[in-house]
DNA sequence: TGTACATCAGTGAACGCGCGTTCACTGATGTAC
DNA sequence: TGTACATCAGTGAACGCGCGTTCACTGATGTAC
């Protein structure tokens, strides 16, 4: 039965990948159940062994996302000088960058909507929160007045500023922040904003 | 022959009106031809002698929306001190608000995606380009040594920075802020971006 | 070691639903004489 | 004013495609004796 079991989970991992690897390419709208069951070699119905449905298969691939994104900020986060506001402006060009070499797989992670009766399934929740802690730690070092709550809203404001920029930048569209000055205005915006919120603290 | 040219206007009005209900209520995604067609009290197939196909009656319903979202944005710029910091927080702040109070139809604004072969046609994008002013004007009398180009680019950088804190903050998930802090969260970070560019400039 | 049986992964055709768009046809409206 | 004809908006059934999921069946693997 061991013998099984094991040919099971190697099934189960290859059709991980073929997913991520079928987002990668073709966007989240290209991951269809015939051609993962192709590209893994077994047929259609054989998916729903190996996973309760599609849902859960997306989920998936955006928890392996989000682990490499971890470890792309944590890279930045140790790299160069130790001042807080320039770790925060590192973390911010390495979400960019991230984004940027994992366009379709990024934004997989935003498109995906559950249906509205089915729940995100706690694993993948604590994968998303995880990746707060990078922002938090030198924020906490440069407003050390503020509540561990109001620094929480900070760092999901200071978030989502920049994931507007970077969504709307690699959109390539009008309202865009052209490209090669994505990275620049970015900068500029994170330290604009520390210096701005760091007078306003006196 | 003009009877017959009006009451297709006017029942081109309807099917229009009645797009924009539908997506108002059900989102985007619950945008149906069958029901528009009951809904305006036509058959089926009369909605292609109407519109081209789903695709301009969307841009159609997205250049309404664009609008009125000038006109709220027209309304903020007026009110108050003439500031032109307190501008830009107004502008931002009526955003956050128009986005909330037309949330499908602001949604529908930047879910729509052209199938790769087509092109938005001009009258889309003349929409889009003329929101830029209300930025591009007391942006102009912060940073008066930039360049029209470094302006374009901040009040772009500017843009997206707000939009990701409303559309994060409005799909109430778990990385958004929360959001009765929302605009008090935007108007601060306006005021430090503003403030801190401004201090960069010196 | 060999035989009978049970289990369950694996199969792939078919289900079921959704939905934009087309098209042969109709009937009301307008025009020509 | 009346008749024959042309036009074209309007009709709604049907086309065509996509696609997640199910299900009766099969065959390989493992177990019991």
């Amino acid at each position: 039965m061991s013998k099984a079991l094991e040919r099971r989970e190697k099934l189960r991992s290859d059709l991980i990948l073929a997913a991520e690897r079928m987002i990668a390419e073709r966007g989240l709208s290209g991951l269809k159940t015939r051609d993962l069951a192709r590209e893994i070699g077994c047929a259609n119905g054989a998916v729903y062994n190996l996973v309760e449905d599609i849902d859960e298969l997306i989920l998936r691939v955006g928890s392996r996302t989000l682990l490499r994104l971890d470890e792309a900020l944590s890279t930045a986060e140790g790299a160069g000088e130790p001042s807080p506001r320039e770790t925060l402006v590192r973390i911010a060009i390495a979400y960019c960058d991230f984004a940027a070499d994992n366009l379709q797989l990024w934004r997989a992670l935003f498109e995906h909507r559950m249906e509205a009766d089915k729940v995100v399934p706690d694993w993948s929740v604590a994968d998303q929160l995880q990746l707060f802690r990078h922002i938090n730690k030198p924020l906490t070092a440069l407003l050390p007045k503020r509540s561990p709550e109001q620094l929480g809203i900070t760092a999901r404001s200071l978030f989502s500023a920049v994931h507007g920029m970077v969504a709307l930048g690699l959109e390539q569209k009008l309202v865009a922040v052209p490209l090669p000055a994505l990275r620049k205005e970015i900068a500029d915006l994170v330290r604009a904003t520390i210096d701005g919120l760091i007078a306003r603290e006196r």
